[in-house]
DNA sequence: ACTTTGACTTGCA
DNA sequence: ATGCAAGCCAAAG
């Protein structure tokens, strides 16, 4: 599968092992729920690695990984940062039945989902 | 090997 | 509440 190929990719990559970690971590995320980049830091005891995370996520976009549900990572903010089309990923969201406010962030209080 | 940047977070002004 | 700065780990230049 494209994760396996992934790993395999970033397995050369001697420190990426935290990398598998949070792509372990997102994938275990649940259709309906959404968790932010500091609580995936938090499970990987680097509270202070949300932006490693945030790279993880930007390999997976371009590694087109459809069992990583990338879309389910928003920021602190509840909203979602990046080129990739953060419209289409709202669109999913609310696809899998997550709530915005009218700010357009999603409802961390309601969805967030941490492991 | 060093510097800059990055799908971030938190703190202080 | 808004704005700027620092901190953090890792990858790319």
């Amino acid at each position: 599968m494209a994760l396996s190929g992934l790993l395999s990719l970033i397995a050369g990559m001697t420190r990426s092992e935290f990398y598998a970690r949070v792509f372990e971590i997102v994938r275990q995320i649940p259709v309906g729920r959404v968790t932010t980049y500091g609580c995936i830091a938090r499970a990987l005891a680097m509270p202070h690695g949300a932006r490693q995370v945030g790279w993880a996520m930007a390999a997976l976009r371009d590694s087109d990984d459809d069992d990583v549900p990338a879309h389910r990572v928003v920021n602190a903010e509840g909203g979602v940062r990046g080129g990739w089309s953060a419209e289409v990923r709202r669109q999913l969201l609310l696809d899998e039945g997550i709530a915005f406010d009218v700010e357009g962030r999603v409802r961390l209080d309601m969805h967030l989902w941490e492991p």
